[in-house]
DNA sequence: CGTTACGTTGAAAGCTTTCAAGCATCGTGG
DNA sequence: CCACGATGCTTGAAAGCTTTCAACGTAACG
């Protein structure tokens, strides 16, 4: 397997003027749920403030800790850990509205690195915080666990894809899952979306070679049900790629915004 | 791929007298942490009994919901789950102190199943209950999120291993692993354990095929690295075990036992 | 116009699965 | 006590899926 160097984060944060969150357009989107008024002043003065980060700046990284926690509010950020010769999986993707650094208000370590596909804007508030919403908004506190439940469902699923689907099972679950969470978020165009991901993305995703990657994604391409150019993805046959990954869809009602 | 018919579940749970919490010989080992007097009391109150459950009975299962909460007192139990053709990951095991269910709390449907290596014991609570301890007690609360990750945790480095592990680099991660998981709850003897698993189960849950299972296995014990007869397994040589699966440990401190 | 990053392909090698049999163990029933 | 069926473990061989190796093509950039 390829060995591949880290990013280098060169990159400066940049300190921005905070939105407020009553304001924040995500929490319009159906798929957030509506949250009471004196839950929202409460996220609002957990919220230090908001960063706007470049592609390919590693937010947290494996084996370090992080005082910080964040939800990202605009890009794609990717989770990821590695093997010490260099193999890499990458574990799940974030969109906005999702909760990034649990793992880091929890234990000492991360274990993993999450690090930006595109720029992105994260929303910020200290670890520390953290406690007083267990402590003073036990429905927030709900909330947390809710989304790391979710968090686990979606690594379930990961886990039975690359575990047990064969290379074109799985991209085509993966494809289609992006495109469910992108619709989710009201960011699809015309049926298609960005996708900020090289084939190398995809291939530590699903755990196979990038050779065998980009074989798969020209089946799929030449049966006519997907198209992936200039960045972006366009699902053509929707019907057929959930059959092809054997998708089962799972309904979740709204989500919380933290 | 090989179908598999799902085990007939016909058994009968049997209503035990509960012990109390306060003197969970769990309690006593020191992975757990200490809890104060009223988190003791609190949590011996959520308590409605203990049940036990026969090898192979099916606690949970996907598609299904459940009222209930379970933490694991005794014996093995196992998250799995499916694709329609009978395609099988197992996603972790469930050792003694583990908390399941928590995904049944959250959302209305489990996304998999929970099954019992062995006969097991588990002490019940009503999920209703759960919301008093989000109300209640936040340290208990932080602490059911506190479970929530460090199983995401566990997913994550599962992930990485089918993703990016050979097979005998996975199977060696999950037996160092199972053998760490067991010592921490002073389940050791002369430095084997009893491992209730068949080469399928192993095979569902590195996602290999069973004959490929049977030649990593025989490898590794060429080499004389383990030895697993009669259900006990051995690690004869650590380090070289730990060498080949490149595992690195991750120290967490004591976890709470809910 | 050379460099760099990324995508594409064909061919060979290698890892895993599938197929087929044969063994061993265990509990049951004759 | 032994035959028999059910499970689970082993193996060899062939087939198949994936990876590795090597090149080549393309687009963006300075």
């Amino acid at each position: 397997m390829k060995r591949r160097q880290t990013e280098a984060a060169s990159s400066r944060l940049v300190q921005r003027h905070a939105a407020s969150c009553e304001s924040c357009p995500l929490r319009r989107l159906p798929s957030f749920r509506a949250f009471a008024p004196e839950e929202l002043k409460f996220v609002s003065q957990l919220k230090v403030g908001e960063i706007i980060v470049p592609l390919g700046h590693v937010l947290l990284s494996e084996g370090q800790s992080s005082d910080m926690l964040y939800t990202l509010l605009e890009g794609w950020m990717y989770r990821h850990k590695s093997l010490t010769d260099g193999r890499r999986q990458i574990l799940n993707f974030a969109l906005p509205g999702d909760f990034i650094g649990l793992q880091s208000a929890m234990f000492k370590e991360m274990q993993h690195s999450v690090e930006a596909l595109t720029e992105v804007r994260l929303c910020v508030f200290p670890r520390n915080k953290l406690w007083s919403l267990y402590s003073q908004q036990p429905g927030l506190a709900f909330d947390v666990t809710w989304l790391a439940a979710q968090e686990e469902r979606m690594l379930d699923e990961h886990l039975l894809s690359i575990g047990r689907r064969t290379a074109i099972e799985r991209m085509a679950y993966l494809l289609l899952l992006l495109h469910r969470r992108i619709a989710q978020l009201d960011l699809l165009m015309d049926d298609g979306f960005e996708l900020p991901l090289n084939q190398q993305h995809v291939a530590d995703t699903l755990g196979l070679s990038i050779v065998h990657t980009n074989k798969t994604l020209r089946k799929l391409h030449d049966f006519g049900v997907i198209s992936w150019r200039k960045r972006t993805l366009r699902i053509l046959d929707q019907t057929k790629l959930a059959r092809v990954a054997r998708f089962e869809d799972s309904h979740t009602g709204p989500r919380p915004l933290i």
